[in-house]
DNA sequence: TCTGGGGTCCTAGGACCC
DNA sequence: TCTGGGGTCCTAGGACCC
């Protein structure tokens, strides 16, 4: 392999990358539903926020307005703590089904630029367009991209323009809305390390207080400390946090969709339920839940993990490895409800309720039983089946067991 | 009318084996 | 009677992201 000898070019080495960043994600694409649904308030003209509801103890802001934020309003606070500041605010219902086709038309359009695509969530998406310029600057496309998202979709976005991942998602959350950024790497001292160290990605809550305290306030600050004493101080972590703030991330844009990893389902009670039989209904409405997106997968389930938050927020969880793998909901189900009986101490007040399945694998992973699959596992896996299609063809509620139709009353769910 | 829900990754301690 | 490490797996809890 010979060094890429290229007259001293090193501009085709540098990766070319884009993060695209919807603005107010579900706060635009609510604007645009309400719009086309015959409204003419646009929301993301006054103090509005997409809320949970708080009867179900769910009242948390998702997304806000311009106005709303200019009022000091912020994501993941109260509705009641919003409303303390913006006395005025707006609450609208969020729309999941919507948001997932606003986010595939985004797709769409981006996908006419690379097919190195990376889905980072619902509303963020990072683009390698490495050997995909055209002859085009990097920052041209962005700004075609941006022009083109605000016609055709109706809502705006940021972009972020840089050699790597870290700098492009830093630089499409720089000013808001509309906007364009690049990050280059000699840009750094000047729009990245004048920042507060919280502004850095993966700096999060627990993690600023002790940097505070080591004097760090800037991600320049930090920037500037020892790496061996930042690995020491923090292990993996202090690694990660020191380059980062040095610019520095070589990962690659995951353009190839990947299966999951895990599954999990939980909910918020509207009120707390303080007994092991109230709980075990919660936990097997949830198990059908999680099992049926499991098969849908394909996939087999290899751990369990039941979640509990008590009425004080403290959380609580149990898991066990399972002696083969398996997307039997009535298998999970018994597991699920060992470890409630290991965890659970009957008359406390618990919130929350969830159950994941982990350590997946794919169907033709699965290890065949010795013994081959016993009448009682066959006669479950047709049930299982059965409710699965009537599932996909009527809708996720369309079909219950009689031993949770009482947790249906209390808890409500979403078509999965 | 106070605090969602869905994820991924990491750490630390204990069990167990060689 | 006392005394090893190294490696792997499992589990509980926590940090962080959107």
């Amino acid at each position: 392999m010979f060094y890429n000898d290229d007259g001293g070019n090193m501009e085709k080495k540098q990766k070319q990358i884009l993060h695209i960043d919807v603005n107010n994600a579900f706060l635009s694409w609510t604007a645009i539903d309400r719009l086309e649904a015959g409204e003419t308030l646009d929301i993301r003209n006054i103090e509005a926020v997409i809320g949970g509801d708080e009867s179900k103890r769910s009242g948390i802001v998702l997304a806000k307005s311009m106005k709303a934020k200019m009022k000091g309003v912020t994501t993941g606070e109260t509705l009641y703590q919003a409303r303390l500041k913006c006395p005025n605010l707006q609450v609208f219902k969020g729309e999941y089904k919507s948001y997932k086709k606003h986010s595939n038309d985004l797709y769409k359009i981006l996908l006419e630029y690379t097919d190195k695509i990376e889905r980072f969530s619902i509303d963020e998406c990072f683009l390698d367009m490495t050997g995909y310029l055209q002859g085009d600057t990097l920052i041209n496309k962005a700004y075609e991209i941006s022009r083109r998202v605000k016609k055709e979709l109706g809502f705006t976005v940021n972009v972020g323009v840089a050699h790597n991942k870290l700098l492009a998602k830093m630089a499409s959350d720089f000013s808001k809305p509309d906007k364009v950024h690049t990050l280059y790497e000699e840009e750094i001292p000047t729009k990245m390390w004048t920042l507060p160290v919280s502004e850095l990605f993966m700096l999060g809550r627990k993690t600023i207080p002790k940097l505070h305290a080591m004097g760090i306030k800037t991600i320049g600050d930090l920037a500037k400390q020892d790496k061996q004493y930042m690995i020491k101080k923090f292990g993996k972590h202090g690694l990660l946090m020191w380059e980062y703030s040095n610019g520095i991330d070589n990962s690659e844009v995951n353009y190839i969709e990947e299966k999951p990893k895990g599954i999990g389902n939980s909910v918020t009670l509207p009120t707390d339920i303080r007994n092991k039989a109230g709980l075990e209904k919660v936990i097997l409405t949830l198990v059908e839940q999680v099992t049926y997106r499991l098969r849908r997968y394909n996939m087999y389930a290899n751990v369990v993990n039941v979640q509990l938050r008590t009425s004080e927020f403290k959380d609580f969880s149990h898991q066990r490895k399972l002696s083969s793998s398996t997307a039997n909901t009535k298998d999970i189900y018994n597991t699920a409800k060992e470890l409630l009986n290991e965890m659970y101490k009957e008359g406390t007040p618990i919130r929350l309720v969830g159950v994941r399945v982990d350590n997946l694998v794919e169907e033709n992973e699965v290890q065949i039983s010795l013994f081959g699959n016993t009448e009682e596992e066959k006669k479950q896996e047709k049930l299982d089946n059965v409710v699965d299609k009537l599932k996909q063809k009527y809708g996720y509620n369309s079909i219950t067991r009689a031993g949770k139709l009482h947790s249906e009353d209390v808890i409500k769910l979403k078509d999965v």
